[in-house]
RNA sequence: GGGCGAUUAGCUCAGUCGGUUAGAGCGCCUCUCUGAUAAGGAGGAGGUCCCUGGUUCGAAUCCAGGAUCGCCCA
């Protein structure tokens, strides 16, 4: 190590660790922006700006947040972080989903309840405020998980879905609805999970299907004209039996009487050997067309609710020619595809269980048997009247109960509907507005509503949003669409109305317009309707006035201080700039939040949505709690930390499930150290030499004398450039690569080469450029990662520039997204050329035997191109360095050293000459052409410099490379001095190593003390002081007898000790 | 059955407007640097760009069909 002159002044850099301590540095940035009110400091610097509306797709308040929802956040941060650095205002609003199921669900399970019927015997005013308590315990929770995510909101403006205002935006949405006829209360099958008792909606069966075993039976169902034929059925579901009430057989498929024991039994023909084996006696055969229309005697035809079923053979056309007997049981109330046949053949409609799906009463003997149970049962019964065939079972996918994995049944039940049919059209053409990203999720969204269904709003629950339904005795309708309209009709005071939920609200009864007396219906709403309504609710649509803090009425109460803003803001923010969730929003938040506001404004809430898929295990495997494979977000950023996390987000193609775990983790953190390192180094000699920057410096760059310096700012404008495209179109991944190249390159390519300006003793003008050549570089990087990493960002931002410049923004979030400029494509070029002559350069020297370490005279860079002469030209110092030669000569005359080849630029030949090429390529590779000037004749053609493209092989004989119209040759002989100093440069690695091994301080000084022959000695009189200088050797000394370690290189053998200077 | 994707190196994945020599990271091997050092650099091995056909002077890229996987709907 050089000695140094003492510092000149006192600046003064935080020191800086070997590795980051990311866990450490993130909670002292959130300190420091806690202390400093830098997020106000922000929003209040932004007040006033271009809005960018963001609007948060509300998370459910219902456990801790998981990585997943990391995921999410992390790229609504990294967006709303980047718009506010290009000076945007924003809202920063976070949302919480309050209502539905999934609270109940796990509400239910922290009190010990079992069914609904325990729920009402609790109380459901206890079990509401229980709801509200879970939601503000976990709003909680996740608000500070979010923080320590880093992410910025107005955490003490959260919008809750579950107050008031929220709840009657919806009302008013239902009464519009019910005003266009688009409302009504229908028969639908729907999946019911018996011990919830309500139906799940079809978002709720994702995932559902989980490996059952259930008993299957084969049922005879005799034939009324022919006592002893029968058809025989087959069914998984036994417990749907006492509800048959038709068989449905394929018209156009032949059906075969097969002679049993039991008599004679039609099943399709296809289906005899798997059932009866192949020795099995045809009576007759008959297209099913032929059954169609005979009476059977259903199987329990002696239960009352069976007396008015006549049971006959229908026709239908879905009837599976693969599995069971080729004859369908059909009860309409059981199934959904049974329902519908049922519509069109009018079969009756029996619906065996009740909610919590137990037989009703009808039902004789089964009334008060679960589903599941009753199978046994069923069979003996079957068994006992001679129907039975046989019993079995099967193994098979079956869906259950998201949230508590009973077995799903199908049960007709009257719901409430929002028809589609009037929207869709405008759906389809609002969506259409939309920029999806990726760009799929927009054909995803158009097929779904090209195909959705009407909307199922109701649920049979108590923790949700009331539907303002209210009926009279005579079933009289009134839909209430505002809480004024409520106080207007009610009979009931509304002093006991605490908040818009049950039970409180169901004690209101209404008046209606012909004056009777209605009581709300019990149903609860669907909670994709509190989502859906949110850029309405909580933007004032429609609000005459303002009211500062009002949307906190009803369960919001002393949980949020979120405000109820006016018309005027709703245009201001209306509809959202951008959204994003994952996928599966497309069918949920995506969807009831366009359906909303095609119904109440006609258009889009959102201009670009951007979606991503879903965060497995690092392996590929979903994360599952049971499957002990998933990672706690608490876990996960005390240990890898957030920006870590960030940055595999910010790195993930959205389009692609993520595989996120400590294993990925670990390579980002490895990549993060690049860009530490390059601080580190630069902190250290900034220190050492006093080097100070000002904040002015980052605004006007660093002077560009170099040529180095030159290429790593027009990397940097590059940089930002790509950035900004990449950003622009919410695609993260180019952004963060491009982040990521930069870092490289200042590493491994300038501080590589710029080494020894910051190592030289002198202080000149070529070391201060470095310097801010360097800091500009860090502080750049700064700005463009801080919307991804945000805490490395601003620690880096603190030493290197607040630190320096008491007038710099107090953070790196205040300092604004860097301007693109224009880029200096040349010095790119010039690099480029560069870079590939140094690696044709080592790729020559490689050709020889000898080490980089060995200093050659000269390298030879030869391009018949002048352009490209003229641009490695400036780079000379480069290339000298990086092939340890002592000078680079730049030569036309390739030839010398290299055969020409013509090589047709395709793209811009090919329109021209179209099938002549493959011609013209044959004629240039065979060498017959005339070269005229910059032209090339050829085949009748002329080329002209653009149309064609030089390329070089090298002529034997030459430690050459070449590559693209570029050769670079080494000379690879060596005259004494040359190989002295090679040498030397041995001796020193090996001095270094012995230094190394024996545990020295980088910083120690040292004596050697050696024996070295003639030939050493001759290297120690030449290059004795280098070697000194370089391995802090204070005296090199020839004892007459040294023990130590032996040196061996080239001709040389020394011992050589390496003693520590006390 | 309909729709939307995916398929590129041992692994994880980029690959823009179609351009003739398909890349990165990790892993592996060799070398190198030793004043960023629990780092850094160079090189190498490793590819039927899923298959078939088509369009084109030219296809990983565009089109058609198929296979496999994933997701959505029915």
């Amino acid at each position: 190590m050089r000695l140094r002159p003492p510092r000149l002044s006192a600046v003064s850099y935080q020191p800086v660790t070997a590795t980051p301590d990311h866990i450490a540095l993130e909670h002292r940035v959130l300190a420091l922006w806690e202390q400093e009110g830098t997020f106000e400091q922000l929003r209040a610097k932004n007040s006033g700006g271009a809005p960018f509306s963001f609007i948060d797709g509300p998370i459910t308040a219902n456990n801790p947040m998981g990585v997943h929802h990391a995921w999410g956040r992390s790229l609504k941060d990294l967006f709303q972080r980047h718009r506010a650095m290009r000076g945007h205002e924003l809202r920063y609003q976070n949302g919480f989903d309050c209502q539905g199921l999934w609270v109940e669900v796990e509400v239910e399970k922290s009190l010990g309840l079992n069914s609904k019927q325990e729920i009402e015997e609790y109380g459901l005013d206890r079990f509401a405020r229980a709801c509200r308590d879970r939601v503000a315990e976990y709003s909680a929770v996740q608000t500070r998980q979010s923080k320590r995510l880093g992410q910025w909101m107005d955490w003490d403006r959260s919008y809750y879905t579950m107050t008031d205002p929220n709840i009657a935006s919806i009302w008013h949405f239902l009464k519009v609805c019910d005003e266009r006829g688009m409302l009504y209360r229908g028969n639908r099958p729907m999946v019911w999970c018996p011990r919830c008792g309500t139906s799940l909606s079809q978002h709720e069966l994702i995932d559902s299907y989980r490996d059952r075993t259930h008993t299957t039976l084969h049922v005879r169902f005799p034939l009324v004209d022919a006592p002893e034929e029968a058809v025989v059925i087959w069914t998984t579901t036994p417990w749907t039996l006492p509800a048959n009430v038709a068989a449905a057989v394929d018209p156009t498929a032949e059906y075969a009487a097969v002679r049993t024991s039991q008599g004679i039994d039609w099943v399709m023909a296809a289906r005899v050997e798997d059932l009866f084996g192949a020795a099995a006696e045809i009576v007759r055969t008959a297209a099913g067309a032929e059954l169609v229309g005979k009476a059977y005697r259903g199987p329990f035809d002696d239960l009352e609710a069976q007396a008015e079923v006549a049971h006959r053979v229908v026709a239908w056309d879905m009837v599976a020619a693969d599995e069971g007997t080729g004859v369908v049981h059909i009860a309409p109330g059981c199934g959904a595809e049974d329902f519908e046949l049922g519509k069109v053949e009018g079969l009756p409609v029996l619906v065996p269980v009740d909610e919590a799906g137990r037989f009703t009463e009808a039902y004789g003997w089964l009334a008060g048997q679960a589903t599941d149970a009753a199978a046994a049962g069923i069979a003996e019964h079957l068994g006992k009247t001679g129907a039975l065939v046989r019993a079995g079972s099967i193994d098979h996918r079956f869906p259950v109960c998201w949230r508590c994995g009973t077995d799903l049944i199908f049960r007709v039940v009257e719901e409430w509907f929002i028809s589609a049919e009037p929207v869709r059209q405008a759906m389809i053409d609002a969506a259409a507005t939309v920029t999806w990203v990726p760009e799929q999720y927009g054909k995803r969204m158009e097929d779904w509503l090209r195909n959705m269904g009407d909307w199922c709003i109701s649920r049979k629950r108590y923790w949700g949003l009331p539907l303002p339904f209210y009926r009279t005795e005579a079933g009289e309708y009134t839909v209430i669409g505002s809480v004024e309209e409520l106080r207007e009709r009610a009979i009931d005071s509304l002093d006991g109305l605490e908040e818009l939920h049950r039970p409180w609200i169901d004690g209101i009864r209404i008046r209606t317009d012909s004056g009777e007396v209605a009581e709300r219906v019990t149903e609860v709403g669907d909670c994709w309707l509190d989502a859906g309504i949110v850029p309405f609710s909580t933007l004032g649509w429609g609000r005459e006035a303002a009211v500062e803090g009002g949307y906190a009425e009803g369960a919001g109460v002393g949980l949020t201080r979120a405000d109820l803003p006016d018309q005027a803001y709703w245009e201001k923010w209306f509809p959202a700039d951008w959204i994003s969730e994952m996928r599966e929003q497309i069918r949920l938040w995506f969807y009831s939040q366009l359906f909303m506001s095609v119904v109440l404004v006609g258009r889009a809430p959102y201009r670009s949505v951007l979606g991503y898929e879903k965060l497995h295990d690092e392996t590929g495997r979903a994360m599952h709690k049971s499957w002990g494979n998933a990672i706690w977000f608490d876990d996960a950023i005390e240990d890898m930390g957030a920006d870590v996390m960030r940055w595999m987000y910010a790195l993930q193609t959205p389009s692609q499930n993520m595989s996120f775990g400590y294993g990925p983790a670990n390579e980002v953190r490895r990549r993060l150290l690049t860009l530490w390192n390059s601080y580190a180094f630069f902190v250290r000699y900034a220190e050492i030499d006093g080097f100070s920057p000002t904040w002015a410096d980052a605004e006007t760059g660093p002077p560009t004398a170099s040529a180095l310096d030159r290429w790593i700012v027009a990397r940097i404008d590059e940089t930002v450039a790509a950035c900004d495209v990449a950003l622009d179109a919410y695609w993260t991944p180019t952004y963060a690569r491009a982040v990521e190249s930069l870092i490289d390159d200042v590493s491994a390519w300038y501080i590589r080469g710029s080494r020894a300006r910051f190592w030289r003793a002198e202080n000149d003008g070529d070391k201060e450029a470095a310097f801010r050549t360097l800091w500009y570089c860090l502080v750049q990087l700064c700005r463009l990662a801080a919307p991804a990493m945000p805490f490395l960002a601003e620690e880096l931002w603190q030493n290197l520039v607040r630190g320096q410049d008491a007038g710099a923004p107090s953070s790196v979030h205040l300092a604004g997204w860097p301007v693109a400029k224009p880029v200096d494509r040349a010095a790119l070029d010039a690099m480029a050329l560069a870079q590939t002559a140094i690696s044709l350069g080592r790729a020559a020297r490689a050709q020889s035997s000898l080490k980089l370490r060995q200093p050659l005279r000269e390298a030879v860079v030869a391009t018949p191109d002048a352009a490209a002469r003229a641009a490695v030209e400036g780079l000379r110092d480069e290339i000298a360095r990086e092939l340890n030669v002592k000078s680079v000569r730049i030569a036309d005359a390739v030839d010398e050293l290299l055969d020409v080849e013509v090589v047709p630029n395709f793209r811009a030949l090919g329109p021209r000459l179209g099938k002549d090429i493959p011609r013209v390529q044959q004629l240039l590779k065979a060498g017959d052409y005339q070269r005229v000037g910059d032209c090339v004749e050829v085949g009748g053609y002329t080329l002209g410099p653009d149309e064609i493209e030089l390329r070089t092989r090298p002529r034997e004989g030459f430690a050459v490379a070449d590559e693209g119209g570029l050769a670079v040759a080494v000379d690879t002989e060596l005259d004494d001095e040359l190989a002295d100093e090679g040498l030397a440069r041995e001796l020193i690695h090996f001095i270094q190593g012995e230094r190394k091994s024996a545990g020295f301080e980088v910083a120690d000084r040292i004596r050697i003390e050696l024996a070295p022959n003639d030939r050493l000695r001759r290297v120690l009189e030449r290059f004795g002081r280098d070697i000194e200088s370089e391995t802090l050797c204070s005296e090199i000394s020839e004892p007459g007898d040294v023990s130590g370690a032996q040196f061996e290189a080239d001709d040389c053998v020394a011992t050589v000790r390496v003693i520590r200077d006390r």
